[in-house]
DNA sequence: TTTAGCATTTTGGTCGCCAAAAATGCCTTC
DNA sequence: GAAGGCATTTTTGGCGACCAAAATGCTAAA
């Protein structure tokens, strides 16, 4: 994830806000009112505001606090959105080596602290999120069993059946409520990705973005139990996509599929909208995904070429 | 869970498996048959089996190893049962403080530590399992959150709406798999609930077993992400229900409705069987479970009247 | 009265060492 | 030659001191 340190993650967040410009120009940006809206004390929040005000993201006034500039500079945005993207993880790293079968079944703790060159606990972080995430289990006595779980193409069948079932039912929950707002704001996103250029952009990004949408979707059915099991399956997910090539002419499927979705749901169509999750859910797993199949593939063969 | 040391677990699962003679008397036990069985090396076995034949329920020859004896003296069983179940958790006291709404909603690690007398490694595994459980999550910046999700019997409804929407259709996956060894060994079990005097039978018991009914079913769907979240959504009802009262006539008709569905199944009616267990859900979903209506409601009670 | 700015207190992560537990290898016996 | 018994090696968890990060309280300025 993001450095570890609070005040940069907040720091990182508010740049972003800024530069999308969802905190206007002008505006006062109190310490207080961030740390309410993140739930944190005003601390790291003023290291994070000296921060950004060093980089001329906001401007100091002694004593009156800090103001979102009405010009930023040139070139900060590049400079800004390239060291966001680069920190890679080992997380990442651990979970890509046993996805390429790099890794045996059964590992020692003390042999990935080694490999990774990792202290106790973050090693216990990694192992906690791993464990998280379905794909490790602590053995009886000492090491790790990892499970195959996530290493065949299988499993991503396996995962968009696991979606059939949840996401159309979940918008027929009777404590099911629509969130205009947040509605809208998926609007907003899926539209610009209609229209992004796919080579000159993260595909994590328009990942994150796609998963985020059926996660706000299912959030509104107000039954957490859904939520967070498809929060879980997106996060595996993540796991075997996150380098994929993402191609144009799927994405652009998803995305009006996607908007369909919010069409139908915006003018109260719930069980139509429901109808089309499913036939949406069922394009992608036919498709498996409009995005790894390659990727997935390739994945296998070099799985295969090492057995 | 049991107590912490490896070779006392094996010894209590051996111990088990002797006093109902699933390990039949004469039978020799090999170290190494019982350290592959568990996958752990032999040692913590070996210290196993020295203590169950210190404790009078292995007989041990010199140089030859343990046998499984003809005989077990008397009183060994009650005496056993009874230390097995005696053995209190934390993890159980600080779940049920939150249902009780003795804790406020966010926490520090450092009042847990002190109200439980807790070391930090310590700690750290209860709040794993807390936040693995799904009811308590990490702050941004210190402390720990917890979630209200266990708190309502509302979260009772909406477990099992989410087992209607999974268990149903997981009989219904392609990949799905009948065992029938595993069937009947279900139905063994279920009928023997069925004759059960419930006052003299642990409830813990009698919800584990219906539970491992249900997840022996959706695993031969074979499709890892159905099974391992109905898994996650039982552990959280057995944080609500496990010291519920059993109500013997619900039980009754809950662990029929199972044989039914075993039944159908050994049939090969597998269409069957998941609309029968539609209305099994449905049915306890009307009834509240079949356990613990009684219970939830004089939690909310509590609840209500210390806020 | 609100909020920034600073000082102080509290929290939780890190590190290294040590002991307990588990894994492994070898030798012996039946 | 298969398995037990023992010795040795390796792994892991616990503990405590330390330190950076976060929370909190107070003061002064607008």
């Amino acid at each position: 994830m993001s450095s570890s340190d609070l005040a940069t993650r907040i720091s990182n967040r508010l740049a972003k806000d800024i530069l999308t410009g969802t905190i206007e120009p002008g505006t006062h940006v109190a310490t207080q009112q961030i740390a309410d809206r993140y739930q944190v004390s005003r601390t790291p929040v003023r290291d994070a505001l000296v921060a950004l005000s060093d980089k001329g993201l906001l401007e100091h006034q002694a004593n009156r606090g800090y103001f979102v500039p009405e010009e930023i500079p040139e070139g900060l945005a590049q400079e800004i959105a390239a060291q966001d993207s680069e920190e890679s993880d080992v997380y990442q790293t651990f979970a890509e080596d046993w996805l390429k079968n790099r890794l045996t079944e059964i590992v020692t703790e003390q042999s990935l602290r080694q490999r990774y060159s990792l202290t106790k606990s973050r090693l216990n972080d990694m192992m906690a999120r791993a464990a998280r995430e379905g794909w490790a289990e602590r053995k009886e006595g000492y090491g790790w069993r990892l499970l195959p779980v996530a290493k065949t193409s299988e499993a991503f069948d396996q995962i968009y059946r696991f979606r059939l079932a949840i996401e159309p039912v979940a918008l027929l929950e009777p404590s099911f409520e629509l969130d205009r707002k947040v509605l809208a704001e998926h609007r907003r996103i899926q539209e610009w990705m209609l229209e992004v250029d796919v080579a000159r952009t993260p595909p994590e990004q328009l990942l994150a973005n796609g998963a985020a949408f059926h996660e706000a979707l299912i959030a509104m059915s107000n039954n957490p139990f859904f939520a967070s099991a498809l929060e879980r399956v997106n996060r595996m997910r993540r796991l075997m996509e996150y380098r994929a090539r993402v191609d144009q002419e799927r994405l652009q499927v998803q995305c009006s599929d996607h908007i369909e979705i919010i069409d139908l749901l915006e003018r109260g169509e719930v069980v139509e909208a429901s109808y089309f999750m499913r036939r949406h859910l069922s394009g992608a797993l036919r498709r498996k995904s409009p995005i790894a199949r390659n990727w997935s593939e390739e994945m296998e063969a070099e799985a295969h070429s090492q057995a």
